[in-house]
RNA sequence: GGCCUUAUCGUCUAACGGUUAGGACGGAGCCCUCUCAAGGCUCAAAUACGGGUUCGAUCCCCGUUAAGGCUACCA
C-alpha cells in the first residue's frame, strides 16, 4: 500500500515539473524577444494641462497637472500650460491667476504658458480666435465642415422628438440640405451660423490610448459636432485639436470624460492630415459613492484642502497614488521621486475613490519628515492665527515644543490645538481626567512635591524625575500615582508627551505656579 | 434609451496563466509605556456572477449584472 501510494505522488511530481520547465522556458523565450521600450528613440515629449478658468483648481485637475508634470520632467519634455476659455459664460473673473497660483503652490512649474509666454503662444484661448477661424474655414472649404442656421429652440425640439422616438440624440444634419446660394443668402442676411464637423457615413475611427489600448467608435454614432459657434468662439474640440498641433504636443493626457469625445478630434486630426497625438485618458477621481468627484460631497478645490492645512507634498503624494503606483510597496514619495519613477504605463483604468483618511495619514507622514526649522515656521505662523497671537515665544522654546509633539500631530495646527498648555496656564481641566486621577488627597501629595521641586535649581528632566521619586517614596505611592495628577495639574489633559518633557519645556518656576493653582481650582 | 469605459479586502492598490491572492489606510487585539501618540507584532477583510479557452485562470474570450462617463453653439 505505502509503495503505491509514493509512486502516485512521485508521478504528478514528474508531470508538474515538466510542465514547469516548459513554461519557464517559453517565458524565457518570450522575454528576450521583447524589446525595451527605452531603446526606441522618441520625438521630443511636449504635454499640456488645458484647464477651464470656471473658478478654483479641482483635485481631479491637480491629479491630471500633476500627471502630465511627471510625464513632462520624467522625458526631459515641456510642460504647457494653456487656458480653455472659449466659453465666455462660464468665464470667471481671476480663475486664470488663481490657477496658475495654484500650481505654483504645488510646486507644478509650467515651461510655457500665460504670463510665462513661450514660443507657441499665445496660451489663452479667447487670444487665438482668428487661427480657430482660419482652420474652421480650411475645413468648410475642403467639404469637411458645414454652416448651419438652427437656432437653439429648433434643436431642442428635434432632440425632444428624437428622445421619444428613441433614437441616439444627434444632429439631423437638415443644413446640408441648404443650396450653396440658400447659405449665401443667409450669411448675407447676418442670420447668426455655426459651422459643424460633416462626420463620414459608415467608417470605425480607431484610436490607440496607452491607458486603454485600442478602442473603437462606430461613425453613424458620432456627432455632427459644432466647431465655430455663431459667437465667432470654437469649441472645446476644434481649440483643443488646432492648438495641440500648433504647440507641437505629442501626448494628450487628460481626464476619462474625453474618451467619448475624442473620435471627434481623431478625425479632426485626419481631416487636417495633421498626426495623431498619443492618447492617455486618465481614470475618473470619485466621490465615496463612486460618482465623478464633486462638491456636494466634500471639498473638491485644492485651495479647499491648502487651507485646511494639508501640505502640498501629502496632497501630490496622495493624488498620484490615485491611478498610479510604482508597482512595488513604497508609498511616501516626493515630487522628485514621482518624477523619477512615473510611467504612463503603470496607470490603472478604473476610477478611485477619494478617501480623506489616507490623506490625512500621508500629511502626518510628510509634516514628520520636515525638519525642525520649517515646522517652527509653520508653528509660528498657527500661533500668529491662534488666541495666543498676542504672547511671544522664543524660537528655543517653540523648538522643544516641537520635538515633544512632532510624532503626536497630523496637521502643523494640532501643535496648538492638542498641546494648548505650552501656550498658556490650563482654563479648564478634563473631567473625565479629574475624575479618574484626583482624589481628596491628590492636593496634599502634590503640595510636598512642591517642596521638592522648589529645591531644584536649573532641573534638567532628570532632576524633575528623580525629585518625583523622592515625593512618591515618601509618601509611600507609586510613582505614577503622582504623575497622572501632575500632568491633569499642568496641562489640565490626560494626554500628551512624557511628564517630565512638559515639566522642563514649562520651567520650574511655571511648573510650581500651575500646580499651586491646580490645587486650588480642581474639586 | 444609445455609445464608450470599468470591475481584486470598506478604501487606494500589487500579482501582466502556476502565489498560503501581497502591501498601505482605516478597524480589532497584543507588546512597549506615566498618559496620548509614534513604533513593533498579530488578526479580521477581496478576485461581482455565469459560461468558455487551457493541464491550470484574478489574469485571455463571450455573456450577465453593477457602477461610471459621454450623449450642448460647456469644458
Amino acid at each position: 500500500m505505502a509503495p503505491a501510494f509514493s509512486f502516485r505522488i512521485e508521478a504528478s511530481t514528474i508531470i508538474t515539473v515538466e510542465f514547469l520547465s516548459l513554461f519557464l522556458y517559453f517565458r524565457s523565450v518570450l522575454l528576450s524577444s521583447r524589446q525595451h521600450p527605452d531603446q526606441v528613440p522618441r520625438l521630443s515629449v511636449r504635454v499640456r494641462f488645458a484647464p477651464s478658468p470656471t473658478g478654483y483648481l479641482h483635485v481631479g485637475g491637480l491629479r491630471t497637472a500633476l500627471y502630465n508634470y511627471l510625464f513632462a520632467r520624467k522625458n526631459n519634455g515641456a510642460f504647457i500650460l494653456r487656458i480653455e476659455d472659449t466659453d465666455r459664460t462660464r468665464y470667471v473673473e481671476g480663475a486664470v491667476q488663481n490657477l496658475i497660483e495654484t500650481l505654483n503652490w504645488a510646486g507644478l512649474e509650467y515651461d510655457e504658458g500665460p504670463v510665462k509666454g513661450g514660443t507657441k503662444g499665445p496660451y489663452v484661448q479667447s487670444e487665438r480666435i482668428a487661427i480657430y477661424q482660419q482652420y474652421a474655414k480650411e475645413l468648410l472649404d475642403a467639404g469637411k465642415a458645414y454652416y448651419a442656421f438652427d437656432t437653439s429652440e429648433e434643436l431642442d425640439e428635434m432632440r425632444k422628438m428624437q428622445e421619444k422616438m428613441r433614437v441616439p440624440t444627434k444632429y439631423d444634419r437638415r443644413a446640408l440640405k441648404l443650396s450653396p446660394s440658400e447659405i449665401q443668402e443667409k450669411l448675407a442676411a447676418g442670420i447668426p451660423s455655426v459651422i459643424r464637423l460633416k462626420v463620414p457615413d459608415a467608417t470605425t475611427v480607431v484610436f490607440d490610448d496607452i491607458v486603454r489600448s485600442r478602442v473603437e467608435f462606430s461613425s453613424d454614432q458620432i456627432d455632427d459636432q459644432v466647431l465655430l459657434k455663431s459667437d465667432g468662439y470654437p469649441t472645446y474640440h476644434l481649440a483643443n485639436v488646432v492648438d495641440d498641433h500648433l504647440m507641437k504636443v505629442s501626448h494628450v493626457i487628460r481626464g476619462e470624460e474625453w474618451l467619448s469625445s475624442t473620435p471627434k478630434h481623431v478625425l479632426l486630426y485626419q481631416y487636417f492630415g495633421w498626426k495623431l497625438p498619443v492618447f492617455a485618458h486618465l481614470p475618473l477621481l470619485l466621490n465615496p459613492d463612486k460618482s465623478k468627484l464633486s462638491k456636494r460631497q466634500g471639498d473638491v478645490a485644492v485651495e479647499d484642502y491648502r487651507q485646511k492645512g494639508y501640505l502640498k507634498e501629502a496632497l501630490i503624494n496622495f493624488v498620484a497614488f490615485l491611478g498610479w503606483n510604482p508597482g512595488d510597496e513604497r508609498e511616501l514619495f516626493s515630487l522628485d521621486e514621482l518624477v523619477n519613477d512615473f510611467s504612463l504605463e503603470r496607470v490603472g483604468k478604473s476610477g478611485a475613490v477619494f478617501n480623506i483618511e489616507k490623506l490625512d495619514w500621508l500629511n502626518a507622514q510628510h509634516l514628520r519628515k520636515k525638519p525642525d526649522d520649517e515646522i517652527l515656521v509653520m508653528l509660528k505662523e498657527e500661533l500668529q492665527r491662534s488666541p495666543f497671537a498676542v504672547k511671544q515665544f522664543a524660537d528655543e522654546y517653540l523648538l522643544s515644543v516641537i520635538s515633544s509633539m512632532r510624532e503626536r500631530v497630523s496637521f502643523a495646527k494640532d501643535f496648538v490645538v492638542n498641546s494648548p498648555y505650552f501656550f498658556e496656564s490650563p482654563v479648564q481641566f478634563d473631567a473625565e481626567v479629574v475624575k479618574k486621577r484626583w482624589n481628596i488627597e491628590t492636593p496634599e501629595q502634590l503640595k510636598s512635591l512642591v517642596g521638592e521641586f522648589t529645591l531644584l535649581k536649573n532641573p534638567q528632566k532628570e532632576d524633575y524625575e528623580a525629585a518625583l521619586h523622592r515625593a512618591a517614596e515618601s509618601l509611600n505611592l507609586k510613582n505614577s500615582d503622582l504623575i497622572h495628577p501632575l500632568r491633569l495639574a499642568v496641562s489640565g489633559m490626560g494626554a500628551g508627551p512624557g511628564l517630565y518633557d512638559i515639566l522642563y519645556i514649562l520651567g520650574n518656576e511655571e511648573t510650581i505656579r500651575r500646580i499651586t493653582s491646580a490645587i486650588e481650582r480642581i474639586h
